[in-house]
Order: structure tokens, then sequence, then C-alpha cells
DNA sequence: TGAATGAATGAATAATCATTCATTTGTCAA
DNA sequence: TTGACAAATGAATGATTATTCATTCATTCA
């Protein structure tokens, strides 16, 4: 019997089709991060999940579609996080800031091959609108809460800034631009470092909310 | 005769390797612009040059080598005019910062078929750490530059600020994030709004030495 | 227990694409 | 003008890789 176990666990196995496709996309970022866009083939994507060839036609139709799925499901989960913090209503407009950034920056979100999965379709975006799609239809929630917040800090602090918008583009790009250093030099942008970096972003515009840490 | 030009105008021509090389290199940067990295073929850049087939090979040695050569070309095209600027010896170090805003900005910096090469290999830096060292020579000059810039700001004005190196950090960041917005959404963020942006980081943190433009 | 169902497999197929190289074309020195 | 050389061509080749589908296997239910 014990040997029938041992035999269960290293054979093939039927799952549910939700399991199994969660379990493709986590190969597939696996091997965009591991080889690239370009260099991620349906072998690498199925030999890292441990299952055959034909798989991946057979819960998700074509090679683009996992694609797709895959870059979906990084963006779902980046957007579920931001709910959170934003719906939360015993949070006050500085502390969803501070917690903003204390996400944007965690362990799960900026782990590299996740990092990995946003840049490598960035990088395609011109040429594949369906990807820009995707990216900018959350983009568009979190700018608008973040604009939200940022206009009723300025009343509140009688800020001379003239305009929300462009503080909350400058404060996404700026948190974008963090995420590129840590995909691309970890060794000298670490995610405490980018934390702290647009929190002296948030003090430098918004002295009077977030007293800066010198001084 | 009249015929003879026009012929010789369509036909094929000899052409000294260098101009061959530039030539390939320009339909590379349209091509990864208009098809990915991912989705451009050999045949994709030829046809854009109007050449055959095999002179890549002839001129590159390789499709791969051609790549690298074009993200080289990007990159040190960029990196010669950042030099010109913080090189010049009448220009102050406001007005290096400046003069740097505007042209990490300017319309031959910003054209979207270049960003979309800088983001298509930064998609797969993670895979191909070639592509990493390309850009992050340049980068760590351009670093350099800036905490220097940045060091004697802070001390002329006496600012409270402790890391002039985190400065050039989130300053870099903010650049690099800007460009995504204007590759990805042009529609909602000009390269005039990102410099705009970009002054106002500087006159935020340095206000002695940039005053706002407002108020 | 034993059909019946559908999940999973992977060898075979078909399509795509980089590279090669025999041939053609243009240039220029003699 | 000619011959020699180099540049350029593009059909053919070979390698890679997505997709297909006949077969195998696990599960369920009568």
């Amino acid at each position: 019997m014990a040997s029938s176990v041992l035999k269960a666990a290293a054979m093939r196995r039927v799952m549910p089709k939700q399991a199994r496709r969660q379990q493709l996309i986590k190969a597939t970022i696996k091997s965009i991060a591991r080889n690239g866009l370009s260099g991620t083939t349906m072998a690498d994507i199925t030999r890292e999940a441990g299952l055959s060839l034909g798989i991946v036609n057979l819960h998700f139709e074509s090679k683009e579609k996992l694609l797709l799925e895959t870059l979906r499901s990084v963006a779902d989960e980046y957007k579920n996080g931001l709910d959170k913090i934003f719906r939360d209503e015993t949070k006050t407009n500085v502390e969803k800031l501070v917690a903003h950034v204390e996400y944007d920056f965690s362990k799960n979100i900026v782990a590299r091959n996740k990092l990995a999965v946003w840049f490598a379709f960035w990088g395609e975006a011109k040429s594949r609108p369906v990807y820009s799609k995707i990216c900018s239809k959350h983009d568009k929630d979190l700018a608008n809460s973040l604009t939200n917040l940022f206009s009723e800090l300025i009343e509140e602090g009688n800020y001379p800034h003239s305009d929300p918008q462009s503080i909350t583009t400058g404060y996404t790009a700026l948190a974008d631009g963090l995420w590129l250093d840590i995909l691309i030099t970890p060794r000298e942008t670490s995610p405490q470092q980018a934390r702290n970096i647009a929190m002296n972003y948030l003090s430098a515009l918004f002295s009077k909310h977030f007293p800066s840490t010198f001084s």
C-alpha cells in the first residue's frame, strides 16, 4: 500500500481544471523570468510544470492565450491587493498612501519573477495593444484613487501644487521606475530602499502630512 | 539618361559597410517597435530595409548580433547626448539638471520607436544578462554625474536630505517611469507633461535652487 | 465490477524562421 | 574594355517549435 501511495504521488494525476490552469500559469511566469518572453517555448512551460506537451492546448487552446491569461493573472493579483487598501474605510488618506508604498514593494509583489512578467509584456506593449489594454484597465482605477487622495491632501494642507493628476503620474512613474531598478540591478536597489525613496517623494510634496524622517 | 537615374535609385546599390550596418540597425528599430522583439524576424528587418534576406548574416553574422548592435546603438546615442551636457563647463549645476530634463524628453530621445527598443530589451534583461550589461554600463556614469551634482546642491542649499545616491535613484527611476508612460499611454502623458513632472520633482527636493513654477 | 467519460500523454505533423551558399550584380584598377 | 573582387541576392536547407490527435489512463457511477 505504501508503495502505491508513493507511485500515486509520482504519477500523473487528474486535477480540477482551474487548478491545472493555475499550475500552468505559475510555470509560465517562471519560464518568462528564466527565458524571456521570446525564449519561452511550450516545451519549457510544460517541463517546468512537470506535465506533457499537449496540456497547454488542452486547457488554454493556444500558447498566445496562455500568455494573455498569465499577464491577466499577475495584473489581477496586484489589483486585488490595491482594492483592499483603497476600500479600507478605517484608514486615513495618509495611512492609505503609506500602505500603498508598503504594498508596492512588498515581497510578494516585487518578486523578481513577477516583475519580469510585467516588463516582458510592457516591452511588447507597443506592438501588441492587447497587452497594454490588460494593464491599463487596472492602472486607470489606481490613478483615480490616487488623484482623489492627493486632491484631499492638497486641500487639507493648502499646498501650492496645482495639479493632482500630475502628482499621480509622477508618483506611479516613480514606482514603476523603482520596479525596473529592482528587476535590473537588485544589488543596487533593494525593496527597502525603494520604499524609502517613494516615502521621500511623498514627504517632499506633502511635508505637513508626511514629516520627513530626517531633521 | 533620366530613366537610368530612376533605375539606379530603385536598384540595388553597393554601399560602404558602415552605412549598410546603420541602415539595418534603423530597420531593426522600426521592426522591434512594430512587431516586438519576439515578433521580429529576419524577413521583417530586411523587408523594412528594402534589402535581401541574406544581408544581415553578411554584415552582422547573426540575428542575435544585430539585435545587440541595435541596443548598443540606441544606448550610445543616448549616452553621447548626456556627455555633452555634463561635460559642458559653461553650465552651472542647476543648468545641467535643467538641460538633462530637456534632453531626456526631447523629440529625438523620446521617439516611441526608440522607447520601444529600450523596453523591449529591459523586458528580457533578467533572462539575458548581456542586455543589462549594455544598458548599465552607461547608467553608472549617469548615476555618478547626477550624484555629484546633487551632493553639491545639498551642500550649497543646506538641505536636510541625507543621501544624494537615493535622490539619484529616485530621479532616474522617475525618468524611466515617465518614459514608460509616454510609450504605453501617449494620449495621457506627453513629453511636455513629463518634463514638468520631472522639474517639479527637482523643485520639491531643492526648492532654493529650483523655484517652483506655482506660487 | 465494468462501462463510460474526459483528462493527460507524447509521437507525429505542419509551420515558421534563421542561416547557408551558389549565383548575380556592381565597382574599379589596369 | 576587361577582369578581378566584393557586395548583394534569394532559393534551398535545416533547426526549432506550436499544434494535432490517436492512445493511455484515472475517475465516476450504475
